[in-house]
RNA sequence: GCGAAAGUAGCUCAGUUGGUAGAGCACGACCUUGCCAAGGUCGGGGUCGCGAGUUCGAGUCUCGUCUUUCGCUCCA
């Protein structure tokens, strides 16, 4: 594991060296776990999710994609659950340097209440026999009533305060006495509150506030143009509506370079089914998507499932796809069944219909949704992982290698004058001319060419073209692969399709 | 927020008991070589994270502060 970290850390540096990914704000001293996409990094990035989109939206008839606001109405994260469900008060016990949940602590206290009266309801039990009324015992006897009250009232207290006064919680906290399981301690710090959105004003400030999201995630956008793609894409259920782009979250802790960011990039498609065939829909999704990730080339042992069983409030399954990187299996994808909890909640919300007629039923309802939600940065740094490679060659010297697949690569053909005279300049921009309009091209003709052909494999080029003498003469070139290091020549008008070869094919998959 | 570590050139680092800041690589120009990095000459680049204090004098000592990284708490 030290070994891994280690490797991460290069891997960390090799990235900004190279201009792949750039610590945010660096002239500023930073800004914690933001990170800025370099040239490189951007070819890659843009690559990947070219690679979804074409493999989702171009090659599957029944998906269209869309791209949806970041600004949405508030409304929306209400009707999804994400205003309640991520307001969480934390509280920390000094002593014991260990965080809870503010309300979870009063609830457990609660819970030792209601412990009490159970037992007052056994024992009562035990003195009165089969002759025992627990309905009238619980409604009348003064100790239960007096613990009952205590519940209510501090529940109610507790959830006046969570709206808008943390600081009465804290003060119920005390005036309870609740210690820290752990230190035994009662020294607390005040509550803060982690909100997993981001909020901003919309319009004039002075106006009447106008709290608006950045999204926590782009399915909403989805879900809310539903009927829009439906009705102008003459769309029939099974069909899916795909879409990529930025989602913010305040994560507490937002860490491990591009993985866990507050700014971070999905690549979303959701496929609306019937009500019914959505475990089908699931597993056909599971599987389409773990061919799409072994499609790359990266190895199929890299990848694995790792199914919920715990289930959120709107799925009835759920999967994640995880990537071994250098820390360890990490999601990378999720595969959720939402059931037909998102469109529901936006009918009930908006008092629109979120429903579809399906002609062959002759009925309406309101499709279930299958979900298929990529993280782009986790996917460049799945790439890039995977990609870094030390090698040592035969003569003992060392190369730095970035075997990314041909298609995701930021360059893919170098094209280098083994010397820099005798006419070799010229006809490389001319032969650069002739791709450039069709690959990412980089035309270098600084220092040595085994120089050259390692700056080309740290950024992960995986076709150097070097023209020579002979290639004045008769019009080849030599081809030289990035990850064998091997060279053949070959005619220039054969350059593009040599390296075309190379490219994923979508119908594979 | 707590705990730990770090901050000197683009990168990796050196800098002695306090005495005006260095190396290698990288970068730029030119010369030379020419198929797997590290030939020659010349050159650009640093208010040593920031701010105070001690001192004749601070990269170095003291205090504060900021930032980053790692761990803990959270995670659709």
């Amino acid at each position: 594991m030290a070994n891994h970290e280690e490797q991460f850390k290069k891997l960390i540096a090799h990235a900004k060296e190279y201009g792949f990914i750039f610590p945010s704000s660096e002239i500023y001293d930073g800004l914690a776990a933001v990170y800025d996409y370099g040239q490189y990094g951007v070819e890659l990035k843009n690559n990947i999710r070219q690679y979804w989109w074409k493999s989702m939206v171009q090659m599957h008839e029944n998906i269209v994609g869309i791209d949806s606001a970041i600004f949405m109405h508030p409304t929306i994260w209400k009707a999804s659950g994400h205003v309640d469900a991520f307001n969480d008060p934390m509280i920390d016990n000094k002593d014991s340097k260990k965080r809870y949940r503010a309300d979870v602590l009063i609830e457990d206290y609660c819970a030792k209440i209601e412990d009490k009266i159970n037992k007052e309801i056994e024992k009562a039990e035990k003195r009165f026999g089969d002759s025992f009324d627990r309905e009238q015992f619980v409604t009348t006897n003064p100790r239960v009533l007096e613990y009952q009250r205590k519940i209510t009232d501090t529940l109610h207290r507790m959830n006046a305060g969570l709206e808008n006064n943390l600081a009465d919680v804290k003060a119920l906290i005390e005036e309870l006495e609740i210690a820290c399981p752990i230190s035994g301690s009662r020294n607390w710090t005040d509550i803060r509150q982690f909100n997993l959105m981001f909020s901003t004003q919309i319009g004039s400030l002075s106006e009447e506030a106008n709290t608006i999201y950045l999204r926590p995630e782009t399915a909403q956008g989805i879900f809310v143009n539903f009927l829009n793609v439906q009705k102008t894409s003459r769309m029939k259920v099974p069909f899916g509506i795909a879409q990529t782009g930025k989602a913010f979250r305040n994560e507490i802790v937002a860490r491990q370079f591009v993985f866990r960011m507050r700014e971070f990039e999905q690549m979303e498609m959701q496929f609306f089914v019937r009500p019914g065939t959505e475990i089908e829909w699931f597993e056909y999704w599971k599987k389409v998507r773990m061919e799409w990730h072994q499609s790359l080339g990266i190895p199929a042992e890299k990848f694995r499932f790792h199914d919920h069983e715990k289930l959120s409030h709107y799925a009835n399954a759920a999967t994640d796809i995880q990537f071994e990187f250098l820390f360890g299996f990490k999601e990378l994808e999720g595969i959720h069944s939402r059931t037909d909890f998102d469109l529901k909640q936006h009918q009930e919300f908006s008092g629109k219909k979120m429903q579809y007629f399906d002609p062959e039923l002759n009925e309406s309802y309101i499709p279930y949704v299958v979900e298929t939600s990529i993280g782009l940065d986790r996917t460049c740094l799945a790439m890039l992982s995977y990609a870094y490679n030390e090698e040592v060659l035969d003569d003992g010297s060392t190369r730095v290698v970035m075997k990314l697949p041909p298609i995701l690569a930021p360059y893919k053909i170098a094209i280098l004058p083994l010397v820099k005279k005798d006419g070799m300049p010229e006809k490389a921009r001319e032969i650069m001319d002739t791709l450039k309009q069709d690959f990412m091209c980089q035309y270098d003709e600084k220092d040595a060419i085994g120089r050259r052909y390692r700056r080309q494999d740290a950024i992960g080029t995986p076709f150097c073209i070097t023209v020579d003498t002979q290639t004045l003469e008769d019009n080849t070139v030599t081809i030289r692969y990035r990850d064998s290091m091997q060279q053949d020549r070959i005619a220039i008008s054969e350059i593009a399709n040599v390296v075309r070869k190379n490219f994923v094919s979508l119908h594979n998959i």
